[in-house]
DNA sequence: CACACTGTTCGCTC
DNA sequence: CGAGCGAACAGTGT
């Protein structure tokens, strides 16, 4: 589920229920989905509170009253539930924190693509680990220089969030449909009218995400999250039809009377 | 049974 | 060193 979109809806979730509770148990239940020993995260969070939350793209940064800060990655099926009974405890809820009134959330994460980890400073790790700007925050100019010197295909471009954090497979798709670009046309290739296109659409689908929660069969018609899954359907600008190709190794729909290379 | 999947990371080549 | 590429990761859903 969560691209940029999705992640602002759970940062928002977290926010509204899980912010300043003396935290009493971690649990977790395969270990694989943490980055540091179980015992590093029961030491920084028993007794600590989440005390507020940064986002960068789909990385969900949670400060602590500790020393530590909570990284976590929902992957691509996690999500926040905040819970009262423990028998109300989610299927795929792997990780669970207790708070002091009893009530719980857990980080579901269906296929264990997720992860926490523990930081010292945000800066610290996006340098480490080329994290770019919150594609939301990134402006033209800092887009045009980090599209600057590649050499591939846009999709894989914007999908990378060393040049933009937040773009996931949808986006993508519905970004170049929506300015109008091939997904494997390459960058170098790209106009500069191409660019600023590409650009403002990645603002305009993402804002209309966050305004409709995320709820992707909610987007107007011309979108393509509305064709997804339904190959063959029309597309929206021509009398064509939507088709499903391979970019980089993801499903990409287009529609190949709309988006020439 | 076979295949697809909203993401990241690793190892390899150039 | 860094870009590009493909595989690997894990488990569920169809």
């Amino acid at each position: 589920m969560p691209e940029l979109p999705e992640v602002y809806g759970y940062q928002q979730y977290l926010e509204n229920t899980a912010l300043h509770q003396k935290i009493v148990a971690f649990d977790c239940r395969d270990a694989r989905l943490l980055k540091k020993p179980l015992a590093d995260f029961e030491t920084s969070l028993i007794g600590s509170e989440f005390t507020g939350t940064q986002r960068i793209g789909k990385y969900l940064f949670v400060k602590t009253s500790g020393k530590k800060i909570v990284l976590m990655h929902f992957g691509m099926t996690g999500k926040p539930t905040y819970y009262k009974e423990a028998e109300d405890r989610p299927k795929f809820g792997h990780i669970v924190l207790t708070f002091e009134n009893g009530f719980h959330f857990a980080f579901e994460n269906k296929r264990k693509f997720g992860r926490w980890d523990l930081v010292d400073t945000i800066e610290a790790y996006q340098k480490e680990h080329k994290l770019s700007k919150d594609t939301r925050d990134i402006s033209l100019e800092e887009f045009k220089a980090a599209l600057r010197n590649r050499k591939t295909a846009i999709k894989k471009v914007i999908m990378d969030q060393s040049v933009t954090a937040g773009v996931g497979n949808w986006i993508a798709d519905d970004v170049l449909y929506q300015a109008q670009i091939h997904p494997e046309k390459n960058v170098a290739d790209l106009s500069e009218e191409e660019i600023i296109r590409v650009y403002t659409k990645l603002q305009y689908v993402i804002e209309t995400a966050i305004d409709l929660e995320a709820h992707y069969e909610d987007f107007p018609e011309q979108f393509m999250m509305r064709k997804r899954r339904e190959i063959g359907a029309d597309c929206h600008y021509t009398n064509g039809k939507i088709e499903k190709i391979v970019v980089g190794g993801r499903s990409t729909y287009y529609s190949p009377k709309w988006q020439h290379l």
